[in-house]
DNA sequence: ACAAATGAGATTGTCGACAATATAACCCTA
DNA sequence: TAGGGTTATATTGTCGACAATCTCATTTGT
């Protein structure tokens, strides 16, 4: 699917991606308003092109939009990612649950190997920025259930704005070790094909994950 | 949120709005493909308007669109149903939890009285058609939840396809009864506020309604 | 005869201009 | 001076035309 190949076509594909990150990474700042004859100068395109890269940051849920007034960047909210999360353990679980069931031997052959990638980097101490690794465990996993829905909702609508979080409240790869641990547990259920406890796994795995960054989160 | 009050303010919307109807009522034939400019004339509206209708559409799973080449009406298979309802399995599962820990008094109590009202027409026999009323039943849960995500994906993006797979496979109303009995058990559980027990229940109704519906589809 | 190249036709993508609506400033009245 | 109404301005919504791309039939060469 969608994994790291959506390379852009059309020039709205183009203005999309940029958007997409411009917004993640806050160079347009949450809560912002969106004008499109501005953002149309700014990238260099018309603005229909701007019109439809705008309708799918909304299909994303990082920006909202009202008739006849415009669209602006999400807010982001203590409550808004306790909400995140939920809808992360909800869908996760059932993906951990699934991909028990639907991926293949390779595929989870590939699994743990990348896992013992990670083994040795967190044993030699550069376990930092472990950001990315993360993310590239998790996704394989909802990769590996093979539900088309399940994929999409997740890689497309809810990771970007998942990692909105992440970057703009200053929360880069909490949590090394224990999260490595976690995640040993959750290929070793996948591995002997056990559902249910791949699912309850995962959903530990994400529910501790949103502790942690609540916690953080009252820190600032 | 979107309950039934989503009313059309521009051009744009009453096309999605009446794309939407067309196509999962099967007026617009699944699988078919979406000609811009033939849309453009059919419902008196320019190729932009279309364009941002088909858009949405893509954003509700109803039309997937290929750069270049233009939009399809997606096709309904049985391993898609499946999906689908692995999806709504998770999704729902958790809303049923969230709404047992977010649901006010009033509107539990609320939903006692839909109950009632769906008991007693199970009861003097005029069950046929009960459609409308399960996705009431469903549908203040999802709200109850007090999710927006959850709220959205499941209300604007998930239902809709439920319903078309149903009005097209021609399965409407099926499980009377014994669906009211799971309702009755689910209700109960949020009333007593069991968080656990309301996730639970409403997984296996909608894996039973999963069941059922698959039977219905063999037998095609 | 078959495969690749080419060209015509149709469809989607992009653009700038105009219309409709909301926001804000201003004026008038009590 | 305060409040309501009105006009002015800016922004979004809609439109038709043009450019870019794909599809498919035809042609051409081996």
């Amino acid at each position: 699917m969608t994994f790291f190949n959506e390379q852009p076509v059309t020039a709205a594909d183009k203005t999309f991606f940029q958007m997409r990150k411009d917004i993640v990474e806050g160079e347009i700042a949450s809560g912002s308003k969106l004008s499109e004859t501005e953002l149309s100068t700014k990238y260099a395109v018309s603005r229909a092109v701007v019109r439809e890269a705008i309708n799918r940051l909304e299909s994303c849920n990082l920006v909202e939009r009202k008739a006849n007034v415009g669209a602006r960047v999400v807010t982001l909210t203590p409550e808004g990612l306790v909400e995140l999360y939920q809808v992360r353990e909800s869908l996760e679980g059932m993906a951990a649950r699934l991909a028990a069931k639907n991926m293949t031997d390779q595929e989870i052959g590939d699994l743990n190997v990348l896992l013992n990638t990670h083994f040795q980097k967190v044993k030699t101490g550069e376990s930092y920025y472990q950001e990315a690794g993360d993310v590239d465990f998790h996704y394989r996993i909802i990769l590996g259930s093979k539900n088309k829905h399940l994929i999409s909702m997740l890689i497309d609508g809810i990771y970007h704005l998942v990692r909105m979080y992440r970057v703009q409240l200053g929360m880069t790869g909490p949590r090394i070790t224990t999260a490595f641990d976690e995640h040993k547990h959750i290929v070793q259920a996948i591995s002997n094909r056990d559902e249910e406890l791949a699912e309850m796994l995962m959903r530990r795995h994400i529910l501790y994950s949103k502790n942690n960054v609540e916690k953080k989160l009252e820190s600032n």
